[in-house]
DNA sequence: AATGAATGAGCATTCATTCAT
DNA sequence: GATGAATGAATGCTCATTCAT
């Protein structure tokens, strides 16, 4: 196991370990001793780079909201002018974010704060970055006439519901196997955008 | 905490007082011990009714499963005869499951089955069966002309990624305090079932 | 190590083992998983019959307080009349408590009770019943018209000090080896005494 | 808390700092880290100075020790012609240095030597000579008819055990709080002299 | 003169489980 | 049907110390 070639860097190291026996064993599978040997370090090693356990898990999840938040700049960045695209970008990148980095994804929404010892609940509200990046698209939409809501921000919730939802079921792999995930993502995008859309007569855009 | 009152029943009472300490401190917090001390019995007694704690969280499980199951067949049982107000019977009826029964919600949907050791994979698909009843749902709703899917199991499957996002998250607290519970959850109904239902004209029916 | 024998009362051999260790390596130095090894057992068994490492230290301080007050009360029942061999009896007592206890008599008094965490500060107050004995004889003496006090409980303070000074100059083997222990002991006493004694003409009667 | 202020004088600093964390702490609970962090430099930094953490302490009791025997030296050149001034002086300094330095008097008088590790046994008979103060006190006492005593040396230890149990017990807390720590003091000066003070009729010089 | 990186040994405590009774 | 006694493995964390720079 021992690496040690990342010399100069045992920070990132460690955070990249961790990330990955996350993904493979899960958070409360995870223990200091067990990320020092799959680095070859000793545990006492990963307390010079993080205060404790959960200043390390905080790093990471402060890491994912970052690198969510990027990503969802981006995939809107590519539809500048069309709301309805732009908002069908946002959920197919929230989806894929989920899925490729289901270590960052696990920690930032699949634990329940208040069992998280030690960890500032109101940074836990950085979160909400993410959810207004989904308001600010149903907003404008409303406001170019090709979506409704009664209230923005109660749609971006019905919305990250139904996303957060395929992620962590697809994520758990409790998604039936006869079903192909591109498909259900597709399906769940589509019926999401539906959900918000105005009414357009017969035709469905989707 | 000695209750030793449900006599004859120590199997149920063990099970029982699990849920209970399960809502209050979560799965990971949860030790053979700590139940042992909340009913009142040795540690070894609970091995008298159960192979080990696997075994007992199964139980669990496989109740819960049970209980959804019933919890739902009961609410499309009343409204036999109109597919839409059947489809929302059953959302409504999953998510209020999900929040009396934290306690097995958590245990039945929250947990990767790779995690849980020596659990047959396949029994968790005994929530195949809950997914059927929705799958069910959308089949008559489409076979009556008022809903549309190309495949029931995804539409199934869709919806079921919406009503289980808008559980875990607000299990978790993750829910923005501004909103209130039952406007999200009346929310997420809706926006779930415009997902599936044949746009008809220019009059939205929710 | 592993002795094993005093089968049934593993309780008390961590005690007896506990003081044994205590005596040797000082507080300070003891360990649950030293103690373990020294009996013979895992550390864990330790916590079958004891709380907590606290709890067993608690344990060993009450005993201690107990056995200090019966051998105070023996050494004083052997004068009921003579009130000066009596205070001579229990500080000669005293000091050979310490001496013969230095395991008992180092967590009693050698510690700082504010440095013991957990350990219910006033429990300490039961040492005040040893010192109650102290001050009673002193009482006793003035009122028989051989020893002279402002105030018992002052006084029996002072006594205190003098016997305490010197058994922990002793158990720390900080007195000078020239000088014989019974000597210093001897001289302690009658210097203790002389203290409090009424000056009755030229004649020391010690 | 860096101060680094001290410049070119590291090795007092450590030790300044390190008696105030002593009295603040107590000895059980201070480590070279805390030390370090306290003054501002690295654990590594101390290194330089001290061999190691004995040694540091060492060097501290060796101060501790030359500071007590100049306080002591100070207030016996106060009264060069009265012995039992000079005694009372000697006694009353003596309790004063420990309650106004018990940092120092926890090391120096309140640890066993033996479970100091590393620390030439010997080293601690520096103490002997705050004892020969003492002894010699006694001695010029005796020689100008004004105490009594067999043998100085044993009469000096008498005295010192009294002086050091009532500091000890101070410092630890343990008198009664309805007892004035002054009239404890001084009580104890009258009784430790009214120990070596030879007889003189009826009059109480005290 | 000062440091960052690293470590092995140790700590108190908890856990699921086994076994003889 | 129920238990007390026992344990090995694990956990997060701290400590004094070393070494190369």
């Amino acid at each position: 196991m021992a690496e040690r070639t990342t010399n100069g860097d045992l920070r990132r190291l460690i955070l990249d370990t961790t990330r990955h026996l996350l993904v493979e064993d899960g958070y409360a599978a995870l223990s200091m001793r067990k990320i020092a040997r799959a680095i070859g370090y000793s545990a006492t090693s990963i307390y010079l780079h993080f205060e404790n356990k959960d200043a390390l898990f905080h790093t990471l999840i402060d890491e994912g909201m970052e690198r969510l938040l990027e990503t969802l700049k981006a995939a809107e960045g590519r539809h500048p002018d069309d709301p309805v695209a732009r908002l069908r970008a946002l959920c197919q990148a929230y989806i894929l974010f989920g899925l490729e980095s289901p270590e960052y994804y696990e920690i930032m929404f699949m634990l329940h704060p208040e069992r998280m010892a030690r960890y500032p609940a109101d940074k836990f509200r950085r979160a909400r970055r993410n959810l207004d990046v989904l308001a600010a698209a149903v907003s404008d939409g409303e406001a170019q006439g090709v979506m409704q809501t009664d209230n923005a921000r109660v749609s971006a919730s019905v919305i990250w519901a139904s996303l957060h939802g395929a992620v962590s079921l697809l994520m758990a792999r409790r998604i039936d196997i006869r079903i192909e995930h591109e498909d259900l993502i597709e399906e769940v995008v589509a019926h999401t955008l539906r959900g918000v859309l105005l009414s357009s007569g017969t035709t469905d855009p989707l």
